[in-house]
DNA sequence: TTCCAGGTATGCA
DNA sequence: TGCATACCTGGA
């Protein structure tokens, strides 16, 4: 472990509040001078804005721009992107203005999974508590600048665990849940780490074979640790902003014999309109809806 | 007290 | 297949 700086200068389209609280992490708490410390595998890092840059600071296993451009997206142009998405469409150039340092990270697929097994039917500050208990318990301590922090807990950590002592972590219903695709993984039933590799049908259908995995837990793994664009979350903040949005066109596609909002329709709408971009079109509504 | 939170699993018709 | 309902928990 070694401690690392890596500068972003004059950088577009990376701000840390957008990336850290558009709700696709779970491990970033702001500091008290408004950076952001998260815990990214074994590293700890600290991000901060100043004037056009980005600031980084590590305590890293490995090299910090290596960790760093795979994990912030850094090869990938959000600025063609954004351009694209709001070329004819009002909402999303609103939308896309709002959330205009947003990127997608690539977060490690094993603590997505089980990070998303834990949203369902919950809020924010109580899955963060949750998954910081569970790291605490069955991860890795790491020292850094006199705090201590936790690694999210490896398959062979978390298989320490018994249903019971998640349920005594909080994790309500989804002990279980959580207890049996652990199992599952650590079995290799299916191995996720191969996973991206293919295409978003297949891993979709793969990953709801993991119980506590339905089609929106799934969608947001493939986001959010595996940049699979393509894929359209829905959840009531989504449903609720597409309605809110393309009522119209939504009742209007010819695909809509019945004139029915449902999500297959929401879903067909959005993969036809967005394209190979829906997911982070998905992103930049949803955090537009979400803050407003 | 009651309701709700980035859904999913289950039991019925 | 298609739809309602229950589900841990803690904060408002």
């Amino acid at each position: 472990m070694k401690e690392q700086e890596y500068v972003l200068e004059d950088i577009d389209s990376f701000e840390p509040k957008d990336i850290f609280e558009c709700g696709q992490c779970f491990r970033w708490n702001e500091e008290e001078d408004g950076s952001f410390t998260g815990v990214v595998g074994k590293n700890i890092l600290n991000v901060k804005k100043y004037k056009d840059n980005i600031i980084i600071k590590g305590y890293c296993s490995d090299d910090i721009k290596n960790i760093c451009n795979k994990y912030f997206d850094l090869e990938t142009d959000y600025r063609k992107i954004k351009e694209e998405l709001s070329k004819d469409d009002k909402f999303l150039k609103e939308s896309t203005e709002f959330g205009k340092g947003i990127r997608i990270l690539k977060q490690d697929i094993w603590e997505t999974l089980i990070s998303f097994i834990i949203s369902a039917n919950n809020n924010i500050p109580r899955i963060k508590g949750i998954i910081e208990r569970i790291s605490a318990k069955y991860g890795e301590e790491i020292n850094w600048n006199g705090k201590k922090y936790y690694t999210f807990p490896t398959v062979d950590e978390l298989s320490n665990a018994e249903v019971e002592d998640l349920r005594k972590l909080g994790l309500g219903f989804r002990d279980k849940r959580v207890y049996d695709t652990t199992k599952m993984v650590k079995e290799n039933k299916i191995n996720i780490f191969e996973l991206e590799k293919n295409d978003s049908k297949y891993i979709l259908n793969e990953l709801l074979k993991f119980p506590g995995v339905g089609p929106k837990v799934a969608n947001c793994i493939m986001l959010f640790s595996m940049k699979k664009f393509d894929v359209f979350p829905i959840d009531v903040w989504v449903k609720r902003v597409m309605l809110e949005l393309y009522s119209e066109e939504i009742y209007k596609m010819k695909e809509n014999e019945n004139g029915e909002l449902t999500p297959e329709n929401i879903l067909k709408f959005a993969e036809n309109k967005f394209g190979n971009q829906a997911g982070l079109a998905q992103q930049y509504l949803f955090y537009w809806r979400r803050e407003q």
